[in-house]
DNA sequence: CAGTGGTCTAGACCACGTG
DNA sequence: ACGTGGTCTAGACCACTGC
């Protein structure tokens, strides 16, 4: 339970991680065996984890540090405190995680909800470069989805999906039709895969025919073009997305800090 | 200097502010006066704050205390503690500060240097669309910029930006061909304004003639266009920017988190 | 060795939500 | 009234930097 080199839940008066040890503070180690019970499903996403009382007891340590390993957790959110209430497991299908994931918002008026319309969803062999960034073998399978985001009425994102098809053997078509909230709630819920990182990198394209068709712009318009890499825990690669957006009424939204 | 229904800086035996009124934690008010002092400049960037210690003494308030107002202010990028140095002003001329506000790098080659050459430095009426984000009358003076980003040789970004003319009077053509380095860096050290966040919006256009010449692709090419307004402390815009980009070996970089 | 930020503890009290 | 997270304090000790 304890890493070696690291100072243990023994107390305060337990010996300490040696200078030249890799040195890593006893809140992070907390934070590490809250990360394995996330991990793990122990607590789900919407349950409230042991108030921080229960966890210092449990851990041996005093609340100040379970305090500091759950602010972390908080930052980068994993966990959503509540005063007066708890700290749950962060979700994809609160509200406010909503436009989290989802930059593409209209230009000057109210984010409106999306709709999504699924277009395909098989099962493939990996491309290369897909195999690739979700560090997968060429022959593994995957599954393959195809989808249209609308919003008031006008289709405004095309995304390309591939997951891993160990994890999601059990994802179909008729599923995805029926389901109405965020892709990732779905496969949070269903699937045990929450994501919680992404990397993206966006360009501007030309429009093909078969996008420019389903978006309702003539071949060749510019498109923007956000490719997705995404993480669940343990920095372990899950989702390649490709998407298409329309930008005359829309844009993708960013905040530097 | 204590803001009316926060408690004051008077010590732990001190009032309270009462549940009715709006209610600020001690730290918080720490933290806007350390953020005054930022603001008006008792601590320039690049510089040391006093130590926590000092601070608390100065405040009469504990350590921690002291101490978490300088969390919130590192975490936000204002400052940048230094174990074992001391706490220090963040500034835009430090290597680590470079990508926070330059998010387009080459595809999947090590980061480069971009080098600048600045084709315009004049004196406008704020546009209409720029005066507004910039909270200035449709009469207000303007410095209007235009530049070239060039990455291993190539034009890659073309920026056109806006300044409040009351604040940047002094900045010329001159000045600027003869800098190197970043421009928040120069704003911050010789105009005195300090970028800390900027808001952007990001779409794809296709080139018009002028921008396709200078960035050396078809006129009609799908570029990327970040329209960016900056802020500085308390939430003032002090700059529009419109950057048009060439994705083709180049990229726009994000995380979502 | 002195000074800085970083960790950890223990205990008191406050604000918030729910009975 | 109770339990939750949130604030604040005081003091001890650790890790890092530079003289």
């Amino acid at each position: 339970m304890v890493k070696s080199g690291m100072s243990g839940v023994d107390g305060p008066d337990a010996p300490r991680a040696s200078k030249a040890a890799v040195y890593a503070p006893l809140y992070r180690q907390i934070k590490s065996l809250l990360l394995r019970s996330l991990q793990v499903g122990e607590w789900k996403p919407g349950q409230m984890i042991p108030s921080e009382l229960e966890l210092a007891n449990r851990f041996q340590v005093s609340q100040g540090t379970v305090r500091k390993a759950i602010d972390e957790l908080s930052t980068e959110n994993l966990l959503i405190r509540k005063q007066g209430k708890g700290t749950f497991v962060a979700t994809h299908h609160e509200p406010r995680a909503r436009f989290r994931f989802l930059r593409v918002v209209p230009d000057d008026r109210a984010p409106v909800p999306a709709v999504s319309r699924y277009l395909e969803c098989k099962r493939v062999r990996a491309p290369r470069e897909v195999g690739m960034q979700l560090a997968l073998k060429p022959s593994d399978p995957l599954v393959y989805l195809r989808r249209l985001l609308t919003f008031e009425g006008s289709p405004v994102v095309l995304d390309e999906i591939w997951l891993p098809g160990q994890l999601f053997k059990k994802l179909t078509a008729e599923r995805l039709a029926e389901y109405n909230g965020p892709l990732y709630g779905l496969f949070e819920s269903e699937f045990g895969t929450r994501m919680i990182r992404a990397d993206e990198r966006i360009r501007a394209v030309a429009a093909a025919a078969d996008a420019a068709r389903l978006l309702k712009v003539a071949a060749g318009s510019p498109l923007l073009l956000v490719e997705r890499v995404s993480y669940t825990y343990g920095e372990r690669p899950v989702e390649v997305r490709r998407g298409l957006s329309v930008t005359e009424e829309y844009h993708y939204r960013n905040t530097l800090t």
